[in-house]
DNA sequence: CAATTACTTATGTTTGACGTAAGTAAACTT
DNA sequence: AAGTTTACTTACGTCAAACATAAGTAATTG
């Protein structure tokens, strides 16, 4: 069974940046100054864009923050969706 | 010394929603189905808006979740932008 | 062939979101 | 007035996840 379509950031980062500006993460890490497993961990989908993580990126890439972040919520969001978590459903909306 | 002007997502909740609304935390988490410690720390500034919070907030209030994330987003970056740790500062961006 | 590049995995620490539970107090019910 | 519900806070322990260090394996480059 597959998470169908719901893209990580990692794989952002991989496709969209390292790949087309020929980058290796071993050169990202060191330019970001993280360590590599940190990357590793996020390219394969092992962990979440945090804070720091965006911020660094975006000073690379010359991108905000936000994107990163931007990112890693949709990817949260459809992630907690899929689960659908019993007693959410239950919420009655508020009326005055 | 203040945190001047970043202002938590619980304050928002507090002031734009439970105050002009007439509802009391015990209220909302009644009605969302979480503990009342958890609304209690969040209005008080000591604990984030997660994703399942978000979730149930937009449920209750008919908001889009991404507004209550995008808050802690909001917020999370100027406290770390304000904390300016030391080697974030040194990362060149990337010139191909 | 040695050093650097490149990536992964193992291990341990710490932070923070979580729930349970207990405490206090005020505001209603009966 | 006593008891229940509302209202909020704090203490405590658990668990997941982001973190770093470090070690291991290959491939590439000087």
């Amino acid at each position: 069974m597959e998470k169908l379509n719901n893209i990580h950031p990692g794989e952002v980062l991989k496709v969209e940046f390292l790949e087309p500006l020929g980058l290796t993460a071993y050169k990202l890490a060191k330019a970001i100054f993280i360590p590599q497993n940190r990357l590793s961990e996020i390219i394969h989908g092992k962990r979440s864009i945090s804070v720091d993580t965006a911020i660094r990126f975006s000073k690379f890439f010359g991108t905000s923050p936000k994107f990163w972040l931007g990112l890693q919520m949709d990817y949260d969001l459809e992630e907690k969706k899929l689960e659908e978590s019993s007693d959410i459903q239950e919420i009655k909306a508020f009326q005055e």
